[in-house]
This record gives C-alpha cells, structure tokens and sequence, in this order.
DNA sequence: CGGCTTTTTGACTGGTGTCAACCGCCGTGG
DNA sequence: CCACGGCGGTTGACACCAGTCAAAAAGCCG
C-alpha cells in the first residue's frame, strides 16, 4: 500500500540524533547486503552466536521465543528502520529467535564493522544506535505494562496506536492506514492472550468504531478516540525531533 | 543477612566483560556519592530530566509505571549492582519511575561523566555498560514471556529462579537463601496478578516444598527442582564469565 | 473444484480478580 | 507497660474475564 520515501533505516534513526551527511552516507553504505526473507522463515536462531545486525527495510519481522509446552511469545515486533539486534553483537548467543511476520527485506550488516563504527568508535552512530536500544527497552516495559495490568481490548487497542506511531515516523501511514499483514493467531502471541479472544476483542473494537481492519488494512478513523480509549501516553517511543 | 565482599556494581561488571585494574578504579572513583533511600521514596520520576545515573549498592529498588485507575506495574527489580538509566542519559525525559523497594544505598553519578566514559568514549567500561543494558532487556523480555504464557506458579517461581542468579552473582546467596524484604502486594504489581493470588500461589509452592519465605527470607532448597518447575533457562542473564 | 489456513461462533470451563472480614505483627504514644 | 492503629498476610464467597474445545464459515491458492 504505502511506499517509504526515504530509507526507513535513516528516516528512523533521524528522530534520535542529529545524523551528519557522512554519517547518513556511512549508513547507506552500510545496507548494501539487503535479502528477501520469507513469512515465518528465521532469521536467527536461539543460541546461535550472533555473526550479523539485521536491519529491517520493508514488511514486520518479530521476536519470538517459543515455550515447551508448544506455545509462543512474541517479543517485539521489528518494523521498517528497526536494527534487530544491535545488541547481541555483544552477547554470546541469541536468547531468542527473530522470524519474518510478512515477506521482508532485511539488510544484514557484519558485525565486526558494526563495533567499529559504534562501540569501539563512539561517533554520531553510536548515539543514535544506542538512542534506537533504549527506545526498544522502552517499548518493552510498555507491553509489560500492558500484559501486566491492562484489559484486553485495552491493551490491544495500544498496540495499534503504538503502531501508527512507530509506522508514521518512517513514513508509512497515510490517512490513518497501514499495512497490517498479521494473522490474529500471531496478535494474540504479542498480546498474550489465545486467538480465539483476540478474534472477540478486535470485532469489539470495530463494533466500537475504534479501528477498521479488512484486507490487511488497518484504519484508524480517530486517533484521538482511540488513543483516549487506550489511554495512550507517546512518551515512551522518544520520537520528538532532536536528541 | 548476606554481606557483599567486594563493590556489587564491579562484581556484576565483571560477568560481563574483562575490566582492566584501571578500569575498575575508575568505576570505584565514579561511586563515591552514595546516598541512602527510605522505601517508597523515588529516586527519578517520570516526565523528570535525567541529570544522574544511579547505581544500587544495597538493597532492592524497582522502575514502574502508575496507571490511570491507580494500579501500578514493576517494571525492574534493581539489585545490587546494578545500573538503573544509563539509557535514559541520552534521552530528554524518563518514561517510568524509579523507587526504593527496600531501605537502600544508592550512587548518583553525573551523566556528563558518564556520557564521556561511555558514549563518546569507547573505553572497556562502554563494552561493559553495554552488556549491563542488554542484560536488562534479556530480563525484560523473559518478563513478558512469564506475564504472556506462563500460569501464575510458574511464573513466580521462574522470578524467584532469576533472583537466585542474579544475587548470586554479586554474592548476596548463601546456602540458597537471600534477603527478600519484599511485600507481596509488590511482587503481585511485579507479575500482574493480584495480591489475593500472589498469596494464594505462595502458599502452594512453599506447601510443594519448593520455596520457603518467612522473616523476609527466601529459601530454596532445591534449586534444579525449582528450576525445573519454573521451566528456568538462564540464558538470557548472559552471566556466563567473558563477554 | 478440493485442500489449506484463517476467522468466526457457541457452549462450557477455569484461572484470577474482587470484596470483605479477620488475624498477627510491630511501632507508637499515652 | 499496655492500648491503639496500621500495615501486611490470610481466608472465604462469589463474579467475571479469558481459555479451551469443537465445528462451521470464509478466504486463499493450486
């Protein structure tokens, strides 16, 4: 539906720090080894030790883990301009799993380059790379808040409007709309709920007239409403402009 | 109950990464403005500024986030050693609250210093403050996990497991006990639940003879029967000696 | 037109929340 | 020294949100 205008990598990173032209430049050249990933293939794998970032350009790709009993928790979901796993470069071995939701392309970037420029280098990227880790913690401790002590329809009411938030800071909403290529089975593993409820709760919400979602569409007619609904605090995505 | 031997915030670093002697005189010189903290009271609160990093000496505190109808949600444990918003210094409002749980002594430290040993440094303390916040994140994430697709008992138990690591890590585990000042309405704001069945599951596991609690003790016999219960990987605290 | 996955529906179960009372501990103050 | 008050822990009765099971309907794709 909706096409990014620029490079969503840099588009997003834009809203941490202050890019320099070289650094923008240094980028771009560093998402050269773009690959297509297909829905519900891996990318990484737990345990694995982490040999590349991934930085996803176009469709979702999740975090996941899986639990014996044959259940599923997703983790975050990994949106155009979201770097994957910055982090593990550091670690050992993946605690968890990262898979494509949607069809996506995924830069891989070496992971040796990436500590040059960053955590042995200490430029403009590293603030902004560090800038894009804690906006990802920050989302954590709000789907915490939001497992933790919000009703259902309330807490997947959020989820959306934390969605066209991180969606419209690289561009890719347009009147309320965006792709939401997203089965209500893989929803109720973000959610922590079973799909059969998620199914009840989202015909609630449209009942409501909060949100529309057809053909892999979702519309949010009145943000306003919905953000109330949900009671909905942006802060904690830092996307105000400037570091 | 437990005495620390050494500085906790230097023993937890070193799980992460190989300080050098002067790298850890240098964190020993960053640790001298040490305050003390009644429980309760907060250390940071949401919407503030960050203009200090804290490190906690002694005693538990926690991050949280208040919600509209007065409920709560725990977002962290803060143990010794560990470091509360490196993050946060490089963004322009905290997005939660940070408290004292217990009586506790904290370091304040300036983020000027820290940005310039960190950051914009590069030194070994940068890789080491990195592993410190990716740690965080593994918690958080095995925190939704529990909140998403774990019944009650396993997900207290599976938090009684992490503390178990992480105390014993900066030495405050002896013979399988460790102090736990911890009232349960705070561990029901911690897992989600509600004081009533926080209560209702603590009775179980300690008539399963799995934990014991009294006097602001925790017990574990068994460890490995704890774990096993509790479906306990370690993995994601990454304490494994060298990063 | 078949098989597949995904969504939808209904009936029933069950885990957890809520409310309310009671108890035991402990610090405070008379 | 004892009475009081408050907080945290414990219990029981009951309500309700969300899970489970199962089957039908609707899309999707070859």
């Amino acid at each position: 539906m909706t096409e990014t205008r620029g490079n969503p990598a840099i588009l997003k990173l834009e809203h941490g720090a202050r890019l320099t032209p070289e650094s923008r430049r240094t980028l771009e050249a560093l998402l050269t080894d773009v690959r297509t990933v297909a829905p519900g293939e891996d990318v990484i794998r737990e345990g694995e030790r982490p040999e590349n970032v991934h930085v996803v350009l176009e469709g979702f790709a999740i975090r996941y883990k899986n639990l014996p009993d044959g259940g599923r928790q997703i983790l975050a979901w990994l949106a155009p301009g979201d770097w994957c796993d910055m982090h593990i470069a550091l670690l050992r071995a993946m605690d968890h799993n990262i898979a494509a939701l949607s069809p996506c392309r995924v830069a891989f970037i070496s992971r040796t380059e990436i500590e040059r420029l960053t955590i042995d280098g200490g430029g403009p990227l590293n603030r902004a790379l560090w800038w894009a880790t804690l906006v990802d913690e920050g989302i954590l401790r709000e789907w915490l808040v939001g497992m933790g002590r919000r009703p259902a329809d309330k807490q997947i009411a959020h989820l959306f409007c934390e969605l066209t938030c991180r969606l419209r800071a690289v561009g890719l909403v347009e009147d309320g709309r965006f792709d939401f290529p997203v089965s209500q089975e893989a929803l109720a593993d973000t959610v922590g709920l079973s799909a059969v409820h998620v199914n009840r709760v989202l015909q609630q919400l449209r009942g409501d007239g909060l949100i529309r979602l057809e053909d892999k569409v979702l519309t949010v007619h009145d943000e306003a409403r919905l953000r109330a609904f949900a009671d909905f605090n942006p802060n904690y995505l830092h996307l105000d402009k400037r570091g």
